[in-house]
RNA sequence: UGGGGAUUCGCCAAGUGGUAAGGCACUAGCUUUUGGUGCUAGCAUUCAUAGGUUCGAAUCCUAUAUCCCCAUCCA
């Protein structure tokens, strides 16, 4: 885990702090109408972890409100992913489903109310309506039905009484709004379909909007944990739970950064149409972002999980790098797995002056891995080898087999190159080679030096294996669709070799093939006539890299807009902030394109004649509590109270922030905050010299580095006196007086 | 275009006025019978840009730029 909180854990802590919760409930509400991808993990690791770390609970629900999509199978897939990431939801899966009468009921007390309408426009209608995101739309003549017409209506809609798209519910908002989302949302359409769990019980079918913050509601979640794409829906979540004046605590929605990766597809619709085109042999494609697809192409939940983990939550869209996800995988199986030898593409080595046979102990696992088990591997004259483990022409730095390099064979001997056997046209069909009976690993006296040990098998114990590697699926770092596949994500070997011991011991489901990657026996096609194995991901491979594009950082160059003209009166204001007041030219725009500042800023300082500080404190902190509060607390006639302590020296401008802060809060005068708080500011250097000492004295490793020439601990420095005073000590002064005794 | 979000290294991501965390990737060196692993070191005088406030700004203020989301009877 990392040491610093995510944004949720932060606000979830605060929550339980301040009481608003005693227990955290969260939710993992997938909709089923397709398999759940490593996106899905991302959130089930969110609202599954965080119910872990608060010991509270997760309830996973389906979301499922929508009977033309979704189905069984689906909800299936979504426990299975559930369930193999290692987590447990409590007692029992949930379904919207379940709620749906008292969801009725919910949407019956809304009419009640007066706040939901049966609207009768048509679908093309409705848009129209609705407007468009720079102009407000119109409501309905249905909206001025009554609220018995309604009910009636609604029960009808109920009953069945009407087609689809006849009539439907809406929430009475507001059509102007400025959040399209506002605009009079749907809350309930018809629907005369078959439901997957309710059957044909149901004409009418809540939305999500209507549903979700309700279910959320009923299940007692705390914290609604969903998309960013949700954040426009966070304002009806809000309206439905407080205009049916529910019982607190009730859910609030918070939004993160959906998981995206490069060179991947995350969106249930594309990978729906990846399987329906047949491009994927299926959902659990080993080749798919799938969970189903990890599962099967061989990675663990704990590759997954610590992915999750790794890749933080925020609110910016991002994209992580596939290579964060591979490292977490090898990252993994290195500590688990044991080391095979396997020979994908073999080139046959005769050993010339080797004659009969032999077993060799090996151990499965590296010096490096503290696990134990070894296997016998058959030796004798006839092996294979990797065909790029002999270069005739070697390049610069090649470690392996040459005319005139020595290699070892892994767990053997070394051997030397003696001839080559050509095919008519020329191609290599076998290499000659000799052997050196004193280099027998772990016993060798022979006194050669070799670069590098090879994975080999033996012509006559070996297996024949079919081994499938899969490269990503898509050539682009963005892909779009179909369009941007990758035409060789997926290639068959046939006739692999692979060393005894893995078919007849089969000491486990995942291997290294030495030098080459993590592999996992396919849990599906797997048989003893045909052993099939899937490359889970390749070793780090620092040779092939070796010829590497250099990247080259553009700067980028910025095009800044103008700023809008200001009218004549704030031009006006503008003239005299600036050449009578002499505020320069910053200030006296903040001030003058803003009404509500100016008139603040000249009420105070028809109160105090200081422009400037005035002029600062109101262009600054009033501006800032102006944006979050429509209602100030304090008046300028207090700015100006503080604003005077400032000038007299009274207190330092660090201090006036502290003040202005508890009288933004508390509508306090700034004097009696002083006062009270003894926030009188600490200048004579006879006090303040004692303090520096210490903290001198305190931090040796920092001074020396300060005397090495790292100014930028001045700032530290002064900061810790600060701090020791309470931010009483005058900053200035402190400046002063630590640089002197720094430089002593 | 109205509204809502976001912007810290090639990619993620901490940081909420006092020395710019960490991971991936990358680059060296050491170790290694895997060109793997491990270890060590190196990777942001600067936080989208420009101003302002402050003794001190990634953090506060102003303006600008760029990207994402919203006009499904989907979720």
């Amino acid at each position: 885990m990392n040491e610093s909180k995510d944004f949720l854990r932060t606000i979830i802590d605060e929550d339980l702090k301040s009481g608003k919760y005693k227990e955290i409930i969260t939710r993992f509400p997938p909709e089923p109408n397709g398999f759940p991808h490593i996106g899905h993990a991302k959130s089930i690791c969110i609202n599954f972890g965080i119910a872990r770390d608060f010991e509270g609970q997760c309830n996973l629900r389906m979301d499922d409100t929508d009977p033309k999509k979704e189905d069984t199978k689906y909800v299936e897939a979504l426990k299975d992913a559930v369930k193999w990431l290692g987590f447990e939801w409590n007692t029992k899966v949930h379904f919207t489903s379940d709620y749906f009468s008292k969801l009725y009921d919910y949407a019956v007390e809304l009419i009640k109310i007066d706040k939901a309408y049966v609207d009768s426009l048509s679908e093309e209608e409705i848009r129209q309506y609705r407007g468009t995101v720079t102009q407000s739309g119109k409501r309905s003549k249905y909206a001025k039905r009554s609220v018995e017409e309604n009910l009636d209506l609604f029960a009808r809609m109920k009953n069945g009484e009407f087609k689809d798209g006849e009539h439907i519910l809406r929430a009475k908002i507001d059509m102007s709004a400025a959040n399209m989302k506002m605009r009079d949302p749907l809350l309930y359409r018809i629907r005369h379909a078959n439901h997957f769990r309710a059957g044909d019980k149901w004409c009418v079918y809540p939305m999500y909007d209507f549903a979700h913050c309700l279910s959320d509601y009923m299940e007692g979640v705390s914290h609604s944990i969903c998309t960013l794409e949700f954040e426009n829906n966070r304002d009806i979540y809000n309206w439905v739970l407080n205009t049916l004046k529910l019982e607190l605590p009730r859910p609030y929605q918070y939004e993160f950064a959906r998981l995206g990766i490069n060179y991947t597809i995350m969106s249930k619709r594309k990978l729906l149409e990846l399987v329906q085109s047949g491009e994927v042999s299926g959902w659990d494609d080993p080749r798919l972002p799938t969970i189903a697809g990890y599962k099967r192409r061989g990675y663990t939940p704990e590759s997954i999980l610590n992915f999750c983990d790794q890749i933080g939550i925020a609110k910016a869209n991002s994209m992580v790098d596939v290579s964060q996800l591979e490292f977490c995988i090898r990252d993994d199986l290195n500590k688990k797995v044991p080391r095979v030898m396997c020979v994908l593409d073999p080139i046959k080595v005769n050993i010339v002056n080797y004659d009969g046979c032999e077993k060799i102990d090996a151990s499965y696992y590296p010096h490096d891995v503290p696990k134990e088990g070894t296997r016998e591997l058959p030796f004798s004259k006839d092996i294979y080898i990797e065909r790029d483990d002999f270069n005739q022409n070697p390049p610069k730095d090649y470690f392996r087999l040459t005319p005139e390099q020595p290699v070892r064979l892994k767990h053997a001997y070394i051997i030397s190159f003696k001839e080559l056997i050509k095919d008519a046209s020329g191609n290599i069909i076998e290499i000659k080679v000799n052997y050196h009976s004193d280099s027998k690993s772990g016993v060798d006296t022979s006194g050669i030096k070799v670069k590098s040990a090879i994975q080999w098998v033996s012509a006559k114990e070996c297996k024949k294996v079919e081994v499938r590697l899969y490269n990503r699926l898509f050539l682009v770092e963005n892909p779009e669709g179909i369009k941007d596949i990758n035409p060789n994500s997926l290639q068959i070997i046939k006739n692999a070799l692979i060393e005894p011991a893995v078919i007849n011991e089969k000491p486990d489901e995942r291997f290294q093939f030495e030098r080459q990657g993590y592999f996992y026996a396919d849990p599906i096609d797997y048989t003893e006539q045909n052993p099939v194995f899937n490359k889970i991901v390749a070793l780090k491979d620092s040779w092939t890299k070796k010829v590497k594009t250099t990247k080259t950082k553009a700067n980028k160059i910025q095009i800044d807009g103008e700023a809008a003209p200001m009218n004549e009166e704030q031009n006006k204001a503008f003239n005299k902030y600036a050449n009578e007041l002499k505020l320069n030219n910053e200030l006296a725009n903040i001030l003058a394109r803003d009404e509500e500042l100016s008139h603040f800023f000249e009420e105070s300082l028809s109160l105090l004649n200081s422009p400037i500080t005035l002029a600062n404190m109101v262009a600054n902190e009033v501006a800032r509590e102006l944006k979050q509060t429509t209602k100030l607390k304090f008046t300028p006639k207090q700015i100006a109270e503080l604003v005077g302590m400032i000038d007299d020296g009274t207190i330092s401008n660090k201090i006036a922030k502290q003040v202005f802060e508890e009288m933004a809060k508390s509508g306090e005068n700034p004097n009696a905050i002083v006062e009270s708080k003894g926030l009188v500011q600490i200048s004579d250097p006879s006090k303040l010299s004692p303090i520096i000492d210490e903290i001198i004295a305190k931090n040796p490793t920092n001074v020396a580095k300060f005397k090495e020439g790292n100014t930028k601990l001045l700032g530290f420095f002064v900061g810790q006196v600060l701090k020791t005073t309470g931010g009483k000590a005058n900053p200035k002064v402190v400046n002063e007086l630590v640089a002197k005794k720094l430089n002593e």
